[in-house]
DNA sequence: GCCAAAATTGGGAACTATGTCAATTAATGA
DNA sequence: TCATTAATTGACATAGTTCCCAATTTTGGC
């Protein structure tokens, strides 16, 4: 059975498909016996290749995890935002997609703990998701709902603020109420009134199923 | 001359005293050669201690950095707080405490890095940090100023948005604006209406002189 | 206080993983 | 076909980590 990168990558150039072999097998690695004790070296062999040809690909292990783990979550993103299609407040819009990134990467702690740690070292990998919740944000200030001018550090500010709330509900420290009151927080933030905020933030949602994001 | 970190566990057991040298040995290694390069057995032989016995006292080299970006924050935050003692409204003690660790961290790229880094990988000196805002939040609530509950996730959310924006200050996207604005925007989710938040996070400041965090 | 047992800390050799590089092989296209 | 570029290889140097034993410190009963 071949991975989700390899997948992706049919068809394009060899260099690229190496690079998904690499991620696939990273990916099913990381999964099986965490990232840590994942060795690049196993990960090489796994993909049927020497453990040079994996630095053509990475620079080291720290860019290899941003890349699997944005590349799920963009899976994430993409599956949830499907799920909202039918919803046209973008105060509720906001806070579906906050506490189903929450919720997704929770219900996967290897993933998500490899998330949190890849967004600080990437610039432009968190940059390039971050900009998935701006039409959203554009949206709702377009519709008056929101008052705040949309802009690259309203984005990463309003992102930061989900990160927290999955990396608390990864620990012990959150439960389930972590994805609403991180949703409230962000709506109040983007000058939405306290009461409606609130309301907004724990209308019940329904779960996503998520089979495996691996594949 | 003996480091910050010695000088602190002075009169404390062994053990402490030569964590405390290691501690001191590393932050002088890394601002000097930088993380990558600053070897653990250099760091060990640095601080007159064998290869071994640095395991005895960090689990691996993560920690370590993790511990001295800690050490040095707490240094930081210490120095803020000590500017502030004249500040009586809420509402300007955060945006100053915000704007300045922002500025501090900006001033020292290496450490603001190894903090960001840091920060996700320890939730306990995470937590620790960021209750030392905690009294601020409390006194903003009591008195009214600050519309919301006080709790661990609140003050955690709050973090994260300081934390993002060190991050974007660190990187060519922010200028000496990020500060300002993070703060308007933690002010917002606290409840206070938008134009007193705006004219509070623009209020001029004193730069904080930084003489060198290290020692 | 004193001593023995237990726990912790220090030491350094052995081991494992990471990352580099010159040489080799495969792909491209004129 | 052959020249040129791109991708791959695997041995090697370096750094990180483990392991085990000795030395030291702490603990707890007397």
């Amino acid at each position: 059975m071949t991975g989700v990168f390899s997948a992706r990558a049919r068809g394009q150039g060899k260099s690229a498909r190496t690079r998904a072999r690499l991620m696939d097998a990273a990916a099913e690695a990381f999964a099986r016996k965490g990232i840590e004790a994942a060795s690049i070296n196993s990960i090489a062999q796994a993909a049927d290749v020497s453990n040079g040809t994996f630095y053509n690909h990475f620079r080291d292990k720290d860019e290899l995890v941003a890349a699997v783990a944005f590349g799920i979550l963009h899976d994430l993103v993409e599956r949830i935002d499907d799920a909202m299609q039918d919803l046209r407040d973008p105060a509720e819009r906001v806070c579906f997609g906050t506490r189903q990134i929450i919720e997704l990467a929770a219900s996967e702690p290897v993933w998500g703990h490899a998330l949190c740690r890849a967004v600080w070292s990437m610039p432009d990998l968190r940059h390039e998701v971050a900009q998935l919740a701006r039409a959203d944000l554009e949206l709702g200030a377009r519709e008056g709902v929101f008052r705040v001018d949309v802009d690259d550090l309203l984005v990463d500010v309003f992102s930061s603020m989900a990160l927290m709330g999955i990396v608390l509900r990864l620990s012990k420290e959150g439960d389930s109420e972590v994805g609403p009151r991180v949703a409230e927080h962000q709506l109040r933030m983007l000058g939405v009134p306290p009461g409606r905020a609130r309301r907004a933030a724990r209308r019940p949602i329904a779960p996503l199923f998520v089979s495996d994001p691996i594949g």
